[in-house]
DNA sequence: TGTTCGATATTGACAGTGTCTATATTGACA
DNA sequence: TGTCAATATAGACACTGTCAATATCGAACA
């Protein structure tokens, strides 16, 4: 597909998204402009608006597909737990907080609704997956709670995300827990697991 | 203090900082700009540099500023609050949400560890007196509690934390609980507060 | 084979940004 | 009155996103 030496570059659309991901992990969404995706993939400044509009669209685009590949690690996941146990609404804590810290910039990105177009179908849709399947492992966890399925999986998507969110924002420090040795995040959630019961 | 028709303005730190969070308020932090605060400000675009020593310098003190105000709320509803009642670990997630939806780029920027200063002392001070006094109600609504105290604390500030951000960005709809016909945050926090006993 | 045409890339421009430097103004104090 | 530190200004620089005008290419068609 690649044409090296034309004038068309062939794949660029797939080059500036990886492109752009690369220096979105490297520096933070600050550092993924327009200009300096084109500069890293050796296209003119104003190239990359043939395949995507705006800066809002590449972004879009890198959100999206991150829901997806979180979607797809929860998957996994499951595949290798036993079903009919609460462990397996455990996975999708595990598989948020687990890409949270090994991709830090990607997981800010996805909920910065004022760089990504947070309306945009496609991306609605990743992210209903992956709530759908986290509603279904709870329905499966507890099928006759007493509180309502979407409480308890807000509440717990809520919980997740705020860890993840106010670690990476530097202000809170790890704050292990010193009776467990355990990460914090474990500890939370055996405590929110409890309500399951 | 103020020197209207003076070269010196005589009380410019202030009015930058209220202009600063009116702008906050009104356009989200990306129209809080230098220049934009010192055009509000009618001065010159390299004005502020005296009083706030870069962009992030202003951000931060307007956050802290925030921090201070949200415990101030917290307080004052903790007063009107009988003691040793499990609602005044709910007063800290009610301030918060309150706060939130009735500030959300001010609220949006306490989290921001790429704009502000997430080191400053005086910023992790006001935080912290916000998170011992967490402690503190939760210490006295449950002295004896299973799990340890800052578990607890760092679960419900996650929780209320990601539930805001997440309602903020606008990936997440309202979602109120059909049941019962509370907003969603209600039932969340009935549940989360089963732990407590 | 030659031509047209849509897709794609380039160049240049514009208004905006943060931040730096050099310069000017001011009020207070010696 | 003169000096000096605090404060304000003006101008410059290197960025940014986005737009308009132009150039190039490849493929489809005559």
């Amino acid at each position: 597909m690649a044409k090296p030496n034309s004038f068309h570059h062939g794949d660029l659309k797939r080059v500036l998204f990886d492109v752009a991901v690369s220096l979105l992990d490297q520096h933070g969404v600050s550092g993924v402009t327009i200009r300096a995706v084109a500069r890293e993939a050796g296209v003119s400044h104003s190239a990359p608006v043939n395949h995507y509009k705006d800066r809002r669209a590449l972004l879009t685009a890198i959100a999206q597909a991150q829901f997806e590949i979180i979607l797809e690690d929860i998957e996994s996941a499951l595949l290798k737990t036993p079903t009919n146990q609460k462990d397996r609404v455990e996975v999708f804590a595990d598989a948020m907080i687990k890409f949270g810290f090994r991709y830090p910039h990607r997981y800010q990105l996805l909920w910065r609704g004022d760089l990504i177009d947070h309306e945009d179908p496609q991306l609605l849709s990743a992210m209903d997956k992956i709530y759908d399947q986290l509603c279904d492992e709870i329905d499966r966890a507890a099928p006759r709670a007493k509180v309502d399925r979407d409480t308890v999986a807000v509440a717990l998507w809520s919980m997740v995300h705020g860890y993840i969110d106010m670690r990476l924002s530097g202000m809170f420090a790890p704050l292990d827990d010193k009776e467990t040795g355990k990460p914090r995040h474990r500890a939370m959630l055996d405590l929110f697991l409890t309500v399951l019961k």
